[in-house]
DNA sequence: TCGATATTTGACGTTTACGTCAACGGAAGA
DNA sequence: TCTTCCGTTGACGTAAACGTCAAATATCGA
């Protein structure tokens, strides 16, 4: 079973040791020792990626520990089955609600985006992609009154 | 012209006037004053609308601004158009990818649930909604190795 | 065996986005 | 006029999520 080390995933995710180090100290995975050092199985890894991925959709540390304890909790025997059934409906709401938010932000965007070409003259190709450098900005609607 | 106080504004938006005031510090919002007071008027009100969807995206704050100061510059003269769209394809781009993150960890969450329904049984109706409480939690998949 | 490299455990610093007083000012009703 | 509300400006506090040393091992190839 292939197992890793700590700047291994660290370079893999992205992050730094220390933050995986942090994700241990708030217990979301804790991986065996030999001797001193840190050895990560591939669960470990796995559980990694749902922290990151956890934290990109906006989940907080804490949350996302509640989530991967539930799933350890079931894996055994069914406690609480219909209480975990209810935390799962609440943040399947959550990320629905979230998702219309994203929907709606990127529309705004794209309108805006539009606007722009339509001042440059529409005449240059319209593309613009891939990250160049990754500065920052954005843009919303802002015509007046009424939100939502 | 209707314009609003800062609580109006607070009550509505759900938060607090401190809030409201931290925008301004940080020059998202520039509402008139009225001897001491602040009055903001249907543009401030739109403003704030979308600095809190732009958060509920998960942007920062910093972030937020410099959207809306495209917005205003552009609203003068096309000044630097084409670097403006840019920014408007990359913030368009991270959102994309955020929201295949949200619809990854949807289909997993609902699968997660489904494996609960099944071990209590599939008997019970089978709906759960609207927040009752609200509480935490959630759930992944974390079968195995690979992410993504 | 030695020196370079990697890891570990503290411990304190940092950024973001406000919360929480404290002290003061103006307006409006009793 | 007095009290009672907002509202305002500091100033300091806070929680989350690491960053950044420092000092002490540990490990590994030459």
């Amino acid at each position: 079973m292939r197992t890793f080390t700590i700047s291994e995933l660290a370079e893999e995710f992205g992050i730094t040791p220390r933050a995986i180090r942090f994700y241990e100290d708030e217990e979301l995975i804790k991986p065996t020792r030999q001797g001193q050092s840190r050895i990560y199985a591939a669960r470990d890894r796995a559980r990694l990626a749902l922290i990151l991925r956890g934290k990109r959709v906006g989940f907080s540390l804490i949350e996302i520990k509640e989530m991967l304890d539930l799933y350890d909790i079931n894996d055994g025997q069914a406690t609480q089955l219909s209480y975990s059934i209810k935390k799962f409906d609440e943040r399947i709401n959550a990320l629905e609600r979230q998702r219309a938010d994203i929907e709606q932000a990127l529309s705004e965007l794209r309108a805006g985006r539009a606007r722009l070409e339509l001042m440059l003259g529409g005449k240059r190709s319209s593309r613009s992609n891939g990250d160049g450098d990754h500065g920052r900005l954005i843009g919303f609607g802002l015509n007046s009154g009424a939100h939502d």
